[in-house]
DNA sequence: CCTATAATGATAATGGTTATCGTTATTGAA
DNA sequence: TTCAATAACGATAACCATTATCATTATAGG
């Protein structure tokens, strides 16, 4: 993890009273080294017995709520989980219909401002103050073709 | 519900040797009626003792499997259905942080045009093959603000 | 009318997630 | 450094949406 990220972190913990301690540094560092979100389960295989999984549930409620984590729902009763965009930059999500996968995707500058025309034009029109967005786009990973 | 939606479901469902019961028609019927998904528990609160929740969620169930219903994972621990896209047309979703609300909306064709060629690029260029997409715009809505 | 099969409904079981609680670690003040 | 006060931890129990079970009922076709 860079000296700037873990600082950030550090300082947005801080502001909750919290500390930023080795068991919530692994969990940020397992995220970090995944290309898509992460669940309860998948970070404790990666992680091993040194994080217990009741500490991990913990962890990713105290970071998602501290808006240094962001919950990701695509599969059915299974919440993954990533580092927020204000850490690592706007993305996108390519969920895969067949095998549950969840890529993430970054989308050009022109493409991106397109995409926010069309967030700003529907949320006025229905009275909807947008604070964020994300395009999913579902069909079968490289994978699973 | 009209009628011609009625036979597109009855006949959709004998294609697995299914039947369009009362218990799935009043299912199909309150989800017609709603503005946006909802779940099994919500569904069983307008339908009332009617249709007892293990059946509604056998339903739903059956109904997704059959490509007629839809499910959508915004809110953690919490499926909520809608009507498919071929039956009732292309849509996107604004979900308020606030009150976990779904409100489905509709963008202009133009608009739609846009988003169908951001989807193309990038899912090219990861060798994804998109079935749908689904813009979420995530924010307050006009009751939360 | 009869039989095979679909559908139902009450209930039990499942599984991801959360809450509890006693213990341990860390911070800030004296 | 020592002493609270508070945050964090870890094992376990509880929770709750969802799914499976199974005996019963309804429906369609022969």
């Amino acid at each position: 993890m860079t000296p700037n990220l873990d600082s950030q972190i550090t300082e947005r913990l801080a502001l909750d009273g919290l500390r930023f301690t080795r068991g919530r540094r692994e969990v940020v560092e397992a995220l970090l080294a995944s290309d898509g979100p992460m669940s309860a389960n998948e970070l404790s295989d990666v992680l091993g017995d040194g994080v217990p999984l009741s500490s991990i549930y913990r962890s990713l409620a105290i970071l998602t709520d501290a808006h240094i984590l962001t919950v990701h729902l695509a599969t059915k009763g299974l919440a993954r989980y990533e580092l927020s965009e204000w850490l690592v930059g706007h993305h996108h999500h390519l969920v895969c219909t067949e095998c549950g996968s969840v890529e993430d995707i970054h989308v050009s500058a022109s493409h991106e401002e397109r995409l926010r025309e069309v967030v700003d034009a529907v949320a006025s029109v229905a009275s909807f103050i947008p604070s964020s967005h994300a395009l999913e786009i579902d069909g079968r990973c490289a994978q699973c073709q």
